[in-house]
DNA sequence: CGCAACATTGAAGCAGATCAAGGCATGTGG
DNA sequence: CCACATGCCTTGATCTGCTTCAATGTTGCG
């Protein structure tokens, strides 16, 4: 927003498909936080491609269809829940795609800034670090560089089921 | 929630298409607010249509990138805005559609109650019911029987903007 | 009328924001 | 290798916007 205010939809992972604005009056950018490859496609292009599939199209409404549900996840997480669930809830989402792409060490990587991890959750800087170290201080997890190391997962995954 | 904490995703008005969930495990409703008519369509008849028509798959594209966007624009608000934001964008977007459809009296009519209102904007209803006090109060518009007043339409959309 | 559902209003409380200092790495130039 | 800057992150004190709690008002309907 023009007053430095700012929402992040979200964290891509590799293999990740990001869509672009479909409308010209619409800014939605996305910020690399880490070395990035991309295959980037024409909306063109992309129409093309799907027309040459007959089986796409039936893929692609699934996809939709689950992007939007992630999406309403998210307004719920954003309307609806403390930052304790925020936090708790973006930790548990992030592990969880993280074991999907491979990733099974024990510690969380969190390669974004606490600045990003607000915007996504919708908070400030201030009350994502003092939630991560009211976990520390509870032994939920422990911080360390570049990340978290979950103790107690089962009590984290409740905070975020809630 | 269990707790009775509840999100509203969105209003319906006629000709709007309704997706349900694609997952078992994922509880999400609609409820009528007023009489309803409804074409009822399941998975797998909406499959087999999209197949039947090869230059649907380009509108349902369209129309979920559309979707999407706007599951994107409804996180900011719950997300980074304030509760006085809230309620002018929901008042300038609840009448750009209720033009859309050909609605085009001088009064917003509002079918849902406050408390819908509060739970699609994530606030209580308590707050909704204060912040257009105020806006009356302030002269921007007047509350009605069944819906408001747009007095002062210009300001309504600057806080909407911001 | 009298009840029930919804809406408004007021007072008090609190979760999270804001303001303001430090810490703690990493980098950089002398 | 040290002085110093820079960019996060953490921590503390204070503030405030929204929530919570508690009445009261309003509307519609059997």
């Amino acid at each position: 927003m023009p007053d430095g205010r700012r929402q992040v939809f979200g964290f891509a992972l590799p293999g990740d498909f990001l869509g672009t604005a479909p409308s010209d009056r619409y800014s939605f950018s996305a910020d690399a936080i880490d070395a990035v490859t991309v295959c980037r496609l024409s909306r063109e292009a992309f129409t093309h491609f799907i027309e040459q599939r007959p089986h796409f199209p039936i893929r692609i409404n699934a996809f939709a269809a689950r992007e939007l549900m992630l999406a309403q996840e998210q307004m719920l997480l954003l309307g609806r829940r403390t930052a304790e669930e925020k936090v708790a809830s973006f930790l548990i989402g992030w592990r969880e795609r993280l074991v999907q792409i491979g990733d099974e060490r024990q510690t969380i990587t969190l390669p974004m800034s606490r600045q990003d991890i607000a915007d996504y959750l919708g908070l400030t800087i201030e009350t994502v670090s003092r939630t991560l170290t009211r976990f520390e201080r509870e032994k939920m997890l422990i911080i360390v560089a570049g990340g978290v190391r979950l103790l107690d997962a089962s009590r984290a995954a409740a905070m975020a089921a809630a």
